[in-house]
DNA sequence: CGGCATCCAGACCGATACTG
DNA sequence: CAGTATCGGTCTGGATGCCG
């Protein structure tokens, strides 16, 4: 999530990038973009608010803790707001703010590159792993 | 890198999103976006081919062990190309394809989105931070 | 120079059990 | 229902040393 601090590089043409902001900032950012349970909880607030257990129940991979956890950071992001009724048993709802629906196009354009472009990445992979043995691969086919 | 595998959830008016590619392949690339070091190496050849230790000593926060499996991990995907000139000692330089270069606009639109909404974002995070006690966050500050 | 092999500490993440 | 607490396995990523 974090883990951008020492960073410093920069390349100097694209120094106009970060104007004012610090690379280590905006890595937090992109990291949360590349965040596997982000990007679904996003797209899976798109239309409405749900509650926990329904976020829960459509993005079954994910364990409750780190829902939990991955709540919190998009709550405290600003991309998403959290509405908690005090009744017995408790209803919690959590809701995309316009930050939030942003977010949500950016992650919607880069799933369209993705899927624009994931003939040449396979077709890339594909002859790759035929010009290299297994053994000499360190990286996990995907 | 991976680990998108078990994941089948979709919202139902997003799956034009992934027509025809599955969530998992879609998922590796947003999170090949999202990986630190894989972004600063595209960054970094922007304008020419570097040698493996000039792109070590421009990003010298990351270890020879990561920034040799991230680069392999992108000639893979094709974004970038190795070029090696068998000599002693051995020189190895990496270059952009064209397709990394279009990898590149696409993480420097993301770069301008995080420039752009990083003070929104800032002040989220400080009203979050200062509304909730330290030791009830589970996310670690940034 | 450009790696690869090994070792090791720490982060992450899932499963389980429990609470208001 | 909506979490929290704890444990334990896996995986990542850094440091070091060696090799062609």
């Amino acid at each position: 999530m974090a883990g951008w601090q020492g960073v410093t590089f920069l390349k100097p043409s694209y120094v106009e990038l970060m104007i004012e902001g610090d690379c280590a900032e905006v890595g937090g950012i992109l990291s949360r973009v590349g965040d596997k349970w982000s990007v679904l909880v996003v797209v899976a607030l798109a239309d409405r608010p749900l509650h926990f257990n329904e976020l829960k129940r459509l993005i079954d991979a994910v364990s409750a803790k780190v829902l939990t956890s991955t709540l919190k950071a998009l709550v405290r992001d600003g991309f998403i707001i959290r509405h908690e009724i005090s009744a017995m048993p408790t209803r919690v709802s959590y809701e995309l703010t316009p930050l939030g629906r942003d977010l949500l196009t950016v992650v919607r354009d880069l799933a369209l590159w993705s899927v624009r472009n994931r003939f040449a990445i396979r077709e890339a992979r594909k002859t790759y792993d035929a010009s290299t043995p297994p053994a000499r691969r360190l990286i996990k086919a995907v």
